[in-house]
RNA sequence: GGCAGGUUGCCCGAGUGGCCAAAGGGAGCUGACUGUAAAUCAGCCGUCAUCGACUUCAGAGGUUCGAAUCCUCUACCUGCCA
């Protein structure tokens, strides 16, 4: 999404899109603040304008809330800032299981959906309820699609393979010059969501005298091992997703086999 | 060569006679998840297993009813002296 976000974000370099259209690249500034409901509304859009040019949508990525956004119903209930910075200084006075009890007393099924120490979706599912008066609803749906003809393929690597990969892939972004990029981007650090992305995290920490680049890279690493694995969990739980092996000569046609029978 | 300190489970690190399979953290595994999700939170984490049993705290031996904790020797590491 972000501007300037290149080597820590492995974005796609023009070369490598080799003429495709490639949407919601370079779409925020740094200090600008991402949220699923506004990535869902852009890719929707998108996706639509591309259809309207009888053209095939490909998404690729990410993390499995952002795609199911996108996919499936999920229908975001607004927010507001002042609402949510009230409940968050609450947080911060109270405890997560003292909001937790107001939680319970105004939506018990929320309450029980939300683990008591879970500070980050009490505050959201408080701010929910005051802005729409309604319960909230904590739990994904079902795994069915707004689109028709959706064919969704999942790499499937070992674990090894992976690790492997994630510390070589950290290796390069520091020798293509990752600490420099982070120090460019001005106003980066006091940035809501930009700042606590995998890598530029680690790298102003590092930057800020906290911990040390060798601390930084290998937290890069096992952050980058985490979040995959966390992902890859999360994406086997959705039946819909055909795994394919990372690495077959005919990965291809295979994936233009599944798209045929879909 | 002399003196002093150290060696704990995958890693770091508490533990100085019984309440110790051994605090805590990290890593790892698993789970939850609707506006920060590259986020937030939770469970498990020596082995086998139902209570429970079994093998561990550098190695070997010893003291003791009982040792990761005390003693002896061996190996390796560290600091001061030279």
């Amino acid at each position: 999404l972000y501007r300037q976000m290149d080597i820590g974000s492995a974005k796609a370099t023009l070369a490598e899109r080799q003429g495709v259209r490639h949407h919601l690249l370079d779409v925020l500034e740094v200090t600008a603040e991402a949220s699923v409901a506004q990535f869902q509304q852009l890719a929707r859009t998108a996706i639509a304008q591309i259809q309207q040019r009888e053209r095939l949508p490909i998404m690729v990525g990410g993390s499995s809330l952002y795609v199911r956004a996108v996919i499936d119903p999920l229908d975001f209930p607004g927010t507001d800032p002042a609402v949510r910075a009230k409940w968050t200084a609450a947080l911060a006075q109270l405890g997560a299981p003292a909001l937790h009890q107001i939680l319970d007393e105004r939506d018990p099924a929320a309450a029980a959906q939300i683990l008591a120490t879970n500070g980050r979706r009490i505050v959201r599912a408080l701010e929910v309820g005051e802005l729409t008066g309604r319960p909230f609803i904590a739990q994904l749906p079902k795994p069915e699609s707004i689109y028709s003809g959706l064919t969704m393929v999942g790499l499937d690597i070992d674990r090894e393979v992976l690790d492997q990969r994630i510390d070589q892939r950290v290796d390069q972004m520091w020798a293509d010059g990752f600490v420099a990029e982070v120090s460019a981007l001005a106003g980066l650090a006091d940035s809501l969501s930009a700042s606590r992305a995998l890598g530029y995290q680690q790298v102003l920490a590092m930057l800020s005298g906290e911990i040390s680049e060798a601390e930084a890279i290998a937290q890069t690493k096992t952050g980058t091992k985490k979040f995959a694995r966390r992902q890859d969990r999360m994406m086997r739980k959705d039946p819909r997703i055909h795994w394919l092996a990372f690495d077959a000569d005919d990965l291809v046609d295979q994936v233009l086999r599944l798209l045929d029978s879909d």
